[in-house]
DNA sequence: CGCTAGATTGATAAAGGTCAATCATTGTGG
DNA sequence: CCACAATGATTGACCTTTATCAATCTAGCG
């Protein structure tokens, strides 16, 4: 296997120009160092990577499968506030203290950090720390996209642009994968349930995607599927 | 006046305890080291920072004043995505173009930074570099908060949101400073203007706050309030 | 083969959007 | 100093959409 796929990677779009979209963030002797500090660690489905509020002693990098972040409202209801997906960094603390309960969606091969070992070793190498930055500030900008497809009003296009945020690399191929269940999906879009699977139907009704099994969609008219996606 | 209050100031709650989640996050030195390599400008009301897919060449930290960021839809909308205070920074791009459109909520004096400069400066200083990265990933939790506001349905809780997040310290003043148009608070919040005033109208009624002008909110019965917050 | 979690579908009611009219506040020019 | 214009805010009537409740269906899996 390529080096470059098993050490640590993080995806982001860059401050500045010309470098690619998707090219790789990190150098490799970048993800040869932080690979010395890292525990690798693997996950089932459904297994909790750690509990809200419990004391944040890791940080984390995706390196294989998906992991859903959530919180449990006092009323019981759960809002996933993300799906993590590989190159993705997550279990940075607020004071001490994480802040949503991290649950793998899908098995998952995860880097672990100690966070002060973490902390130190960006403090001592500046390019380093500054390619965190740049995920971070990319991470920020995309929970303000989710927050723009979460603002809509009709079930219809906040799905269409979940897929659309789903399909990471823009123009990748048509089909795509939907490792969580409806009910994820409607807790991360502030829907019902029962909301979710009539807006699917009806995309698939009209002839916009088409759903080869349930945690699968195929995009089979692109240019409708656009204009669904920015009417609003 | 206090040096502290005239040279730039980031504001985030620390990953480690046990530091005050009030505390001045830069050292003295940090905020003279970041003032060296500032510009400082004056904005009026109104006036647009920076334009949406225009070249991004400065990063701004707020000293005073409010700034909004926002996107024109196609359809005309308009979404706001963030009301940026003193202490925050905004201006990140992305591939070297501006994300959002800023603009001047109230008169506002910022600290302009050269993106080159900056980046070069924060590489060569690993620790204030880690306070930036800090203030980000601060950012990015309140991004994730403001996605469960606008994702509840119900008006007076999205509000009830709003205005907890506007009182930056918790257990500050009853009083809540507004200098946006109702108008802008429902762009941000995913509401039509109608159902902002009719909520507004509605808390009050219930006696739960009480406007004393348009541009100001105090909050009479803070555990009905909390309530009102809470339920969802 | 039947159990179970997840997904779909239908009927009803509540809530916000939209359209339209009116009111309030601020600032400007006569 | 007042009248008026312009922007922002409020209120009402009506309509569209989603949440909710309830019943049913489906796909895995022991």
């Amino acid at each position: 296997m390529d080096p470059s796929d098993i050490e640590p990677a993080l995806q982001a779009t860059p401050f500045l120009p010309p470098i690619r979209a998707d090219a790789p963030l990190l150098t490799d002797e970048q993800r040869m160092r932080l690979a010395a500090i890292a525990t690798r660690i693997r996950v089932q489905p459904r297994e909790v990577v750690y509990r809200e509020e419990s004391a944040a002693r890791s940080v984390f990098i995706i390196a294989e499968g998906v992991v859903k972040a959530f919180k449990d409202m006092p009323s019981g209801k759960r809002w996933v506030t993300a799906f993590l997906y590989p190159a993705d960094v997550f279990g940075l603390a607020e004071n001490g203290l994480y802040v949503r309960t991290a649950q793998a969606v899908t098995q998952a091969l995860l880097y672990r950090f100690d966070v002060n070992v973490l902390i130190e070793t960006l403090k001592s190498d500046g390019e380093l720390q500054f390619k965190f930055l740049c995920k971070l500030t990319h991470e920020l900008r995309e929970a303000q996209r989710q927050t723009i497809a979460i603002g809509r009003k009709d079930a219809i296009g906040k799905l269409a642009m979940f897929f659309r945020q789903l399909q990471r690399e823009p123009g990748a191929s048509r089909d795509i994968d939907l490792p969580m269940t409806r009910s994820d999906i409607a807790s991360y879009l502030g829907l019902s349930l029962e909301s979710v699977s009539r807006a699917t139907r009806a995309l698939e009704r009209r002839g916009v995607v088409c759903f080869p099994n349930r945690h699968m969609v195929r995009i089979i008219d692109p240019p409708q599927f656009e204009r669904i996606e920015s009417t609003m």
